[in-house]
DNA sequence: TTCCTTGCAAACGATTTGCATTGGA
DNA sequence: TCCAATGCAAATCGTTTGCAAGGAA
């Protein structure tokens, strides 16, 4: 899975140095997205340093920056390497896990954007669908 | 309209003042979320203030915060005073606006929360669609 | 009068940036 | 070798808080 990352940053000239495949990796490892401290516990490295490989991961197209209601900036990789899916948040610690839709699922969700944005006539870029919920610990 | 609101904050002894009616009043103006600088263009009050208001809105449930993908803090009524909805948001500025699904546009979506969710076996709180787009100036 | 609210300025926490050093092609 | 990447520390930005002054009950 880290074959075709590396292809994709080399493509663009962009070095996968080893800070970076760290991030990846660490990325990989994990169920949703990841805040940079909770990425800093499981990588000892200045959270500058993360910042820095996340920007130039993100403008790579490796990993996509999410901002849940609790307002911290989580990072996850881009969907063509993970997937499209969605999120389940918990209301109370704001910790985030992926959520997949059934393929048939997935295509109602489109019809019901398609059918919304067409009525206020707008072009559909993406969707995200947040499902707010309440975790064990938060009960 | 704002009548509801006063009796809600008179109900729970908070002062329905100036600033707060302010706040509320700029809101209610607007067609979907806005954040303390934008509502500051409107307002002539110092941020802090802005800052405090919201805060005790938020907690008399008058007002909520929502974070779009470009991480900014937006404020907006709470749903039981603005309704249901959802949000188009453009990819390039970030800009947010209100959008309504029909009763039965929102029950489709409904279903597919409660089934995707109970596959999870979790209880669904809230829901959340956001759909992004891009808007005539960021094109 | 007595609290609650506001304004200003200082404090904070998350994120960004400058600069000298290190690392990779 | 040579430019890009890193670590550290300082700077910035959004947001929060302390404190003294202003307003509502």
């Amino acid at each position: 899975m880290t074959e075709p990352i590396a292809r994709h940053l080399e493509a663009r000239g962009i070095r996968y140095t080893r800070a970076r495949r760290a991030v990846v990796e660490a990325l990989e490892a994990v169920d949703g997205p990841k805040s940079v401290s909770e990425l800093g516990d499981r990588l000892a490295v200045p959270q500058s340093s993360l910042y820095r490989s996340l920007a130039v991961l993100g403008d790579a197209g490796v990993v996509v920056a999410h901002h849940g209601p609790d307002g911290t900036t989580r990072f996850e990789l881009a969907e063509w390497i993970r997937g499209h899916h969605h999120h389940l948040v918990c209301a109370g610690c704001g910790a985030v896990r992926d959520l997949a839709l059934t393929a048939e699922e997935e295509e109602r969700l489109q019809e019901l954007v398609t059918e919304a944005a067409g009525r206020v006539d707008v072009e559909v870029e993406d969707h995200a669908l947040e499902i707010v919920h309440r975790c064990e610990e938060c009960r």
